[in-house]
DNA sequence: CCCGGCGATTTACGCTGTAAACAGAGGCAG
DNA sequence: CTGCCTCTGTTTACAGCGTAAATCGCCGGG
């Protein structure tokens, strides 16, 4: 039962120990230890994925711990740090994954392969969270998500510059980096969400999409096919290749990765 | 008053014409003329422009309008609906953008150019918007932000099987496109957010942030320069070319994107 | 014994989205 | 002109939201 979708995707939540999943947590309703930060983020992230994120309000949620909504107040200023801390949470997931170290001991093409695949399982073990980390507002203007974790920048930078990147190459390619991440995940979550979940709009009509009479797109309808193939892990593979590429021709050129000439 | 950022960015709302942004409408208080769903949606998005997205509410977009919130019902079933034509309307900006063409006249790398700068213009113009073009589920899995649009879809892939694309590499264009649009755009308006509008949170603390002290970080605290520093245009220019390049590779390859062997 | 404080509850308030009933302004038939 | 129908916006109402403030039960130290 739900078969390895294709050729088993190794960062997908089935196909692997379960690494990147929440603390053990117990059950729902048997959470009866006194109440604590960590066990509230933990619940909060579990009901988000099990529910949805619109569905998560402070009354369930209290619901769900087994206790009233203003009992949360005495261990979170209120909604809005709910969310940060949920946000933070997951991805402090990433510290826990053994497959990704916070050091480039084999390489800065290892570290990133490791890192980037640690924050795709994140984003696949929990994607009504990812759209979350993706769009909170960053505590500063370079603190940029993905990541969004001081950390985890210090990492990525030390352990770029350690491998040889000048500093200015090691922060474009932790912009770079981010962006390539940030969109390939996004898009990746939000393509699995409408496929198994029409959860805000429970009436799904897989053909005769949203009304509008598919006659005026005639390309789209010869390639639904192909356009409705989920590739999502060779694509995400084929980008972060093409990335770690190009960041190598900027480090063996010693260079800041603005182009110097190139001609074309 | 406020000066070209830096060095003239072609997409930023100052240094244009102002072609991308919404139709004129009349100013706020005046809008007498009896309701309409184009009407709504444009006071939606010019409310949330100014306002920021989670101060919309049915209440005071049906005040924005001088009307009371129920009027709105009238021409939308929800505010779920209303989220989803503010999506809509913003995305069809471009198809009033004179310098977005919807066919790949001057070759399809002039296409793809017009259409990511015509994008991301909107979404400067627009940055209390994106973020919903960004996240909100699509009709479809392969309807993906920030396009969202049967139209323009249907367009990118004439325009590359056109060009001679094979359709399976231009249906692997549009992931690769989709994917460097969404992550660019979407990093440089919550970027562009947190910097000039600390909204929600209304004390913004320039040093120290979020309590946390640097001391741990030191990589950071030094490149602390480097990694304010807002280049954003330039890289979304890199990044576009480099995207072009590769897409180049594949279409004289004429095959599909996937790396036959490479050897490396 | 009292008592102070801590953790959770109860109550309350203003705000939200929206269902349902209502009101008024044309247009048209008689 | 009168009566009615439709079309558009208002009024009223309700459940649920986040959260401020007061309250309560418990429990360890004088």
């Amino acid at each position: 039962m739900t078969e390895p979708d294709q050729s088993a995707d190794p960062d997908s939540p089935e196909g692997r120990g379960g690494a990147a999943s929440v603390m053990p947590a117990a059950p729902p309703g048997s959470g009866r230890g006194s109440l604590d930060r960590r066990r509230i983020l933990g619940a909060a992230i579990e009901y988000i994925d099990e529910n949805g994120l619109n569905a998560l309000t402070m009354r369930r949620l209290g619901a769900h711990l087994g206790v009233e909504a203003m009992a949360l107040y005495r261990y979170l200023p209120g909604r809005e740090q709910l969310l940060d801390g949920v946000v933070e949470s997951v991805i402090d997931e990433l510290y826990g994954d053994p497959d990704v170290h916070l050091a480039a001991a084999h390489g800065w093409q290892d570290y990133l392969q490791r890192l980037a695949h640690g924050v795709r399982r994140i984003a696949l073990a929990h994607p009504e969270v990812f759209p979350l980390v993706a769009t909170r507002p960053p505590a500063a203007p370079w603190v940029r998500p993905p990541l969004r974790s001081l950390r985890w920048v210090e990492s990525f930078l030390d352990a770029l510059i350690d491998s040889g990147f000048t500093e200015e190459s090691a922060v474009a390619a932790y912009r770079a980096y981010s962006s390539f991440l940030l969109g390939h995940l996004l898009l990746e979550v939000s393509q699995k969400g409408v496929k198994i979940s029409p959860r805000d709009e429970p009436e799904g009509v897989p053909e005769a999409i949203e009304g509008t009479d598919l006659g005026n797109y005639p390309t789209v309808v010869r390639l639904e096919g192909l356009l409705s193939l989920d590739e999502s892990a060779a694509e995400f593979e084929e980008a972060l290749e093409n990335l770690l590429e190009r960041l190598e021709v900027v480090l063996r050129e010693g260079r800041s990765p603005r182009r110097g000439d190139a001609r074309a």
